[in-house]
DNA sequence: GTGGTCTAGACCACA
DNA sequence: GTGGTCTAGACCACG
């Protein structure tokens, strides 16, 4: 697994490394049941302190993204919401409405930005197609 | 101008302002020598303190995006290079991904997600119009 | 609000800080958007590192408990679990095992231990009941 | 001695042994001279390091509780002061308002809950009959 | 003043 | 070796 901080982009680095880890599970490039990298290691790679690899770690398995087995490490969980329905929906939301105000911003018309929508969950689901053809 | 905040994202108001602006000049939205909102006026509508907003101009200026005229208002300066459509499109791709990850990680299938989209382009498109009624 | 931490139970002090949060918004003695107390000051009252209360708070949030508005303090939230309905009857399911347990090893027969329940969720009820009377 | 362990509880899986055991003794259904599982076998029917066990043994031992008679095994000593009927009501009564305060933040009602007290009861005497009749 | 992030480093529980 | 808890103290964002 590969991560790719910016230490500058004011983002916490604890997001950055959970949002890493997510979309990584999400693409298909870590795989259920599949270990992640240990705390200490990670920290060490990323000239960053334990302590924000924990945190990152701690919010994903709040979330049941990551299951951790103290001693063991940290595993990638099947991909199970825990959230009801209505939150999830909200969540989700919230993430589409900041790519609308971007498209807004960036003066991109709904024929474009739904167009655009389309074309990257095709890409989405062909590197989930490619992960999943090369680990079998 | 239109602002979309998200005060769980991690990301500081103040920069979520500030790129939110960029992003308006880079695609055109807003125009050399436009003014921006007074700052008064938009931390009301933000529900934010005028420190966060002052901050968030204070840096524009300080880039030379902006430049501030003292018992004036905040103008936007000349020289920020309009982006191409490809270059548009990139940042647009940052969000949609982000969008379509949290689709995936919430179990949410292509179908519902789309609709989604839609729906929400749509409830966008009606703040708008109702906005720019209200400024008639 | 008043706590009381024993740092001898095993129990994480943030979890018992997090535990009592909670007991006090089911028994209503903590009111919908009433403030907790504020960090820095728990922190030196319970004579705690300021750590320990902001992640016993940070927990509470990500549950959906408390509101933490930065800058402002964190305030009690209306009851709404976030979580589905199989994820709550499964952390109720645990704590009633760990109940039913308890009753086994310490020979308490099961007609005792339902009333025993029954018992306790009225003087539960009652609690709740006299806190909103004397909030009139 | 029927064992349940919860490993999201913050308590140290060692010390809920011990508590249980104890549990048992302060109630009477471990009796004087009565030997504890092997360390081996519940290790694996714990699914648990057998350093763990151990280690509870081991503050039993050094609290007085049990004795540890090498190549034999635990057993329990003589001397733990059985409780009376009202003080395993407090312990017990300390199990019970947890679950009660889970029940009521996870908005469960008097009825569903005590519905799954009891069925959560008839559950745990089947495991234990099952169990029973497997050790005949 | 509030809460949030990060560091450095100690000690514990568990395999 | 793993992850978890706690401390002490610095700096940031926000009101």
């Amino acid at each position: 697994m590969l991560f790719q901080l910016n230490f500058h982009s004011g983002l916490p680095v604890y997001r950055q490394i959970a949002d890493q880890v997510r979309a990584a599970a999400a693409s298909g490039a870590l795989r259920t049941g599949e270990p992640l990298p240990g705390i200490r290691p990670l920290a060490e790679q990323l000239r960053v302190n334990r302590n924000t690899i924990a945190k990152a770690y701690a919010d994903l398995e709040a979330q049941g993204v990551i299951e951790t087995l103290p001693g063991k490490g940290c595993f990638l969980k099947a991909g199970n919401s825990l959230l009801k329905k209505s939150a999830r929906h909200d969540l989700l939301t919230q993430e589409i409405d900041e790519a609308i105000v971007a498209a807004h911003h960036l003066q991109v018309g709904k024929e474009d930005f739904l167009a655009l929508v389309k074309e990257r969950f095709a890409a989405f689901q062909q590197t989930r197609k490619a992960h999943a053809e090369a680990n079998e």
